[in-house]
DNA sequence: TCTTGACCTAAAGTTAGGTTTAGAAATTAC
DNA sequence: GTAATTTCTAAACCTAACTTTAGGTCAAGA
């Protein structure tokens, strides 16, 4: 066998855990890039396992598959990607990871204040807007918990 | 006007910053029982304004409609909560949100591993099937980063 | 060679969490 | 009393991220 017949889908699929449709559908969507053999079907290079796994792992962090293709852009297009390009493009991932802690933690401790004086109303939970994952057609800040600023 | 003809769903729409769709919805989804009027017209509590807060609060902690609703049913049913009441089921949400942020710190910790030392492989990073926000139709642990144990 | 399993495409289906639309009835405002 | 709002129901539509299905094609092994 050459060196690089690459891998068929069903191979990458066991290679990562990942079903083949979503193989298929990630191609779709742009973050990866197949070549096809002479029969028409999808091989990929032994670097598509990272990338795929990748893909995964921002999934987890509460990316978009349009942002997980946005940092996967960051990659080098005309070779394989070296660790440092790797290490290069996880740094957004963490700044992406670091905000997401500090605002659950905010939530948490602005629940807690609540939970320790029971009362649950605005002006001490503050716990309004803390525009976690972007809502989509959000509608501006929302004052919580049954307490309007009226008087 | 008699002390308790209820809000409107418009009215309750205001105050909590929903739309009236959603407030359906979620009614719908059994997480609020309004009563209806003469005209067959839904009204709500005054109380309701305070469960709808929390249904947006806990959607930002990540739970589901459903979870949020098995939440709520820890709240006395024959009469208007006391602030005791939310107090005892918002210690739910605080390890639900707990947990959450571990996960995620865990993750960036592994994260930080990687980027460390630029390796990106499992051995080292760990970052597998972290199982943030449950995967329906999961399909087990998964090894990231393109390495397999075998050999 | 032949058969079976892997692969192909396109389109439709799925779940969560809603929104939009349509046509009708109830309320409110003047 | 009438016009303008609201509200009503049911059903269709929407996005994200996939899966399933249907009808064929390709590849590998006995």
């Amino acid at each position: 066998m050459a060196v690089s017949e690459g891998l068929a889908i069903g191979a990458l699929a066991q290679r990562t855990g990942l079903a083949v449709s979503a193989i298929r559908y990630y191609e779709a969507q742009g973050l990866i890039a197949p070549w096809r053999n002479a029969g028409g079907q999808r091989r990929y290079q032994r670097a598509d396992i990272r990338r795929l796994s990748f893909v995964m792992i921002a999934q987890q962090f509460g990316l978009t598959l349009p942002e997980i293709g946005k940092v996967l852009s960051g990659l080098p297009g005309n070779r394989t990607p070296t660790p440092q390009d790797w290490q290069k493009i996880s740094v957004g991932l963490r700044d992406h990871l670091d905000q997401r802690i500090d605002t659950l933690t905010r939530l948490r401790d602005n629940l807690d204040g609540c939970i320790g004086c029971g009362c649950l109303s605005l002006p001490k939970c503050a716990l309004y807007n803390p525009d976690d994952r972007a809502k989509s057609k959000g509608s501006g800040p929302r004052y919580l918990m049954g307490d309007t600023p009226e008087a």
